[in-house]
RNA sequence: GACCCCUUCGUCUAGCGGUUAGGACACAUCCCUUUCACGGAUGCGACACGGGUUCGAUUCCCGUAGGGGUCGCCA
């Protein structure tokens, strides 16, 4: 088969050829993408209006936050509005606390609403559950066109039109769905509250919404809108179903698994909002760009939902904490400092010094992806009663020479009264020097002396950091307690 | 059960009829190195299957299989 390729090539030649000539003497423009399917939809002359419409059910999922945030990248790409929109119809399980877990989530992802709750609006107010005059209002438009009746109980329904209907999306294409042959759909219960599906089309009409980002598992229903929207003469949005976010396994991502709540899984667990927001926006779309750690205005200026993939992406952990690795390595240490405050306190670590404490945590930073690993690398910057791991102990007592190496280096340290890593550096090269060891030999037992672990920064950086006295002091404590 | 969406390395993906099927994460090896890392280099590794259409299909069409979703007086 090798053997033949020079020959299959010589043939292909002239149809290939062909092909070009046949390509560039039709007039043909590029095939369209997905998303250009319908380049005249009436929404293409509006400011794009965009919502993200979560029912308050406590921690964001990231599902949840993914719909939000493709929402927020075509907002702000288009200069279009965001809207946060709060679906607590179903007031038994909607609690305050559950509506500001969303809230703090989307705040702490960076997507800030234009409209909603704590910034208000012209179409507020933006909690469902303060809108019922707006839907009873619909729900008389819908009964003058007698499209509903009532069920002996008191329930509304819906009379579905029963024709075919076609859902223009944007990332799946037209997909028409033949006439139903599914009940009426309930839109109010005996009670008088409103269903979901008639609550979020009058919604979505009374805010203007042009455009509806949302997750796939919406777009079975969508055609049960579309026949609403038409009932209520209005013109639907234009939607886009985006993929769905899976477990690595494949099966659907649900509460309590591994990455899908924002503030369990990421704020927790030492995540940057950065970090999260790059991968998210990754995760069922690929910007044209030549690489993969981007900012929020980077991938906003990028976003472009012909782009969006159909297909469901699994999560990776993984590839998150890569993402947040990158964007850690990016900050400053006065950023670095203030992002692993809080990680730094709940370890019962005290700062004093601020200056030495984002130095500190700044020296660390390529060892970890995570702002929670960040304690156990820099404890002892902090505390001068730092344990001795137990392989560290081992190490400096496996030689007896080692007490006299480390007296060495006390010397030589004790003697200078400058102070920098350079300076540092030095007194430990003439103590290994005197002592006839390679100064490799004597850096090993100095970090076990100064933090008690066999790993971290370098040596002249931690000892500078801790300054001269708590230097020698460290030292001193090592030749008494585990060399004694 | 009916209907809808989907299928390229383990994972995220590029690919728009002719490519040695490219990249990133992960993994492995090597280099760098006072440790751990970072970084650099290299390697591993994929078009679900079967039919068409075509000179030629990863790419277009049909089927099968597999995955996901929807059919609520949940959202």
């Amino acid at each position: 088969m090798p053997g033949s390729m020079g020959a299959v090539k010589t043939v292909h030649e002239p149809f290939q050829l062909l092909a070009f000539l046949k390509s560039a003497s039709t007039l043909r423009p590029c095939p369209l993408r997905r998303a250009q399917i319908r380049p005249f939809s009436p929404h293409c002359f509006m400011t794009p209006r965009v919502r993200f419409a979560p029912s308050p059910t406590g921690d964001l999922h990231v599902g949840g936050g993914r719909t939000a945030l493709f929402n927020w990248l075509y907002a702000r790409q288009t200069g279009g509005t965001f809207i946060l929109r709060i679906e607590d119809t179903d007031g038994a399980r909607n609690t305050e606390e559950a509506q500001r877990g969303i809230v703090k989530g989307l705040r702490w992802l960076g997507l800030d609403w234009d409209e909603g709750p704590e910034v208000g609006g012209p179409h507020g107010p933006y909690f469902q559950s303060q809108r019922k005059a707006i839907y009873d209002a619909y729900l008389a438009k819908l009964e003058a066109a007698g499209r509903v009746y009532t069920e002996e109980n008191g329930a509304v329904r819906f009379k579905f039109s029963r024709t075919a209907i076609t859902v223009h999306d944007l990332v799946c294409g037209d997909v028409t769905f033949a006439p139903t042959e599914e009940p009426d759909m309930t839109i109010r219960r005996p009670d008088g509250s409103y269903i979901f599906h008639f609550v979020n089309v009058v919604d979505d009409i009374e805010m203007r919404m042009t455009h509806v980002f949302r997750g796939e598992d919406h777009l079975s229903n969508t055609w049960k809108h579309i026949d609403l929207f038409h009932a209520l003469g209005a013109t639907p949005p234009t939607y886009a179903h985006i993929p769905l976010i899976l477990n690595p396994d494949g099966s659907k991502m649900s509460k309590r698994d591994a990455g899908s709540a924002i503030e369990h899984s990421y704020i927790h667990e030492g995540f940057l909002p950065d970090a999260v927001f790059n991968y998210l926006a990754m995760l069922g779309w690929t910007p044209r760009a030549d690489q993969e750690v981007l900012t929020r205005e980077q991938l906003a200026k990028l976003f472009n939902p012909a782009d969006i993939h159909s297909a469901n992406a699994r999560f990776d952990l993984h590839k998150c904490q890569w993402f947040n690795a990158q964007f850690l390595r990016a900050l400053s240490p006065e950023a670095l400092l203030k992002a692993s405050l809080p990680f730094l306190e709940s370890a019962g670590l005290v700062i004093g010094d601020e200056a030495m404490a984002a130095a500190a945590v700044y020296s660390v930073k390529e060892k970890v992806s995570l702002l929670k690993e960040i304690p156990a690398w820099v404890h002892y910057f902090f505390r001068e009663d730092y344990p001795f791991e137990a392989d560290v102990t081992e190490k400096l007592r496996a030689k007896p020479e080692n007490a006299s190496l480390l007296k060495a280096a006390l010397t030589t340290l004790g003697h200078g009264t400058e102070w920098s890593e350079a300076s540092v550096h030095s007194a430990i090269e003439a103590a290994a020097k005197e002592a006839g060891v390679k100064t490799g030999a004597l850096m090993p037992l100095l970090r076990a002396a100064l933090s008690g672990q066999s790993r971290g920064p370098n040596v002249a950086t931690i000892a500078h950091l801790i300054g001269q006295e708590s230097t020698l002091r460290r030292i001193e404590r090592t030749l008494s307690e585990v060399l004694g």
